[in-house]
DNA sequence: CCGATGTTTCAATAATTTTTGAACTTAGGC
DNA sequence: GCCTAAGTTCAAAAATTATTGAAACATCGG
């Protein structure tokens, strides 16, 4: 099933055609869209995960450019960001130029590291902000209530800062 | 610790001026800011928060208007929006007009109630789809390995829907 | 090294989201 | 009922974020 068009004369190399997504591959990649959203990823990246996921097996830089109709700067940074999220793996063949990528085994793990990488550092930054924050209140001899409220707060973030290892364990754990 | 300004001479009325924020709120309206992001939650919420937050007691529409800033039309927005989310009480004292606002007591049941409201109806939304997508690849006798994949993303999606109700009751339990 | 293929970078543009403010609605006091 | 203060709405403007594409860079086989 290979449309030969584009006028080719016996030239070889003229860039090969893509079909464009069946319907079921479409409402797949809208799932995986609207759950990027949430997270706040780019609606690009979420759509060659998606094509990944769905795909037989691993995709070359060229296919998913062909089949999502995106441009090359979206797919190098879709892949990047993928990439470095660990939620695809390259499959480089011997013999082969270009790599081939399908999506990490576990969509689980590759959520934690999402989750993570997003998360985490908020709250590292977070801490010694918020300490200042009460010691300043504390000192200006504010509403108890509020002081209360802001003890809480840095509970809550150490809190959370403690346990983060345990629930959303780094990559070799 | 009040400016009179604002040349005022006898009339009354002239609309009150506002201190603006302390660097210690507006560090802590940096936190909030930083966090609602994760979430998607615009600034101007994340800052009527804070400032609510950091007071101590209930604010009016002009005061946190006044204080942050911030246009009419953006205190409304954002205070519709605390609301929506049970993120904020208002105080109605007896002889008054105006409402005063205050954060709910539990900023977590706060947090629980805007997680739900963003990944509940995606997770409904997601179900029939997902199924759809199934049984197309299956229809089509596509690769053992992709109908795998479709078939635990289903059974995630399911059980996240079974366990929501624990891990994110709902208001009322 | 060279030339060609494959990929990344990044400034410019496009798309999306947030904020503003003026017109409109609502509710209370008289 | 009318008038006014209080708050809401929503179209337009501003701000932010994502995408594009052309030029730069990298890497491999010869």
């Amino acid at each position: 099933m290979k449309l030969p068009s584009e006028k080719s004369a016996g030239r070889r190399k003229s860039r090969p055609t893509f079909e464009s997504l069946q319907p079921h591959e479409i409402e797949l990649a809208d799932f995986f869209v609207r759950m990027a959203g949430i997270l706040g990823v780019p609606r690009s990246v979420a759509e060659i995960y998606a094509l990944l996921y769905i795909s037989p097996g691993p995709l070359d830089f060229d296919h998913i450019q062909g089949r999502l109709g995106m441009s090359k700067g979206s797919v190098s940074q879709g892949l990047k960001f993928l990439r470095g999220h660990e939620m695809i793996l390259s499959v480089k063949e011997k013999g082969a130029r270009r790599e081939r990528w399908q999506p990490t085994p576990s969509l689980a793990a590759s959520l934690v590291a999402l989750l993570r990488s997003q998360v985490l550092p908020a709250l590292e930054q977070a801490q010694p902000s918020l300490q200042r924050v009460l010691a300043d209140v504390q000192q200006h001899g504010a509403n108890p209530e509020v002081v209360e409220r802001l003890t809480r707060l840095n509970r809550w973030n150490s809190r959370a800062l403690e346990l983060a290892p345990l629930l959303l364990p780094p990559p070799g754990a």
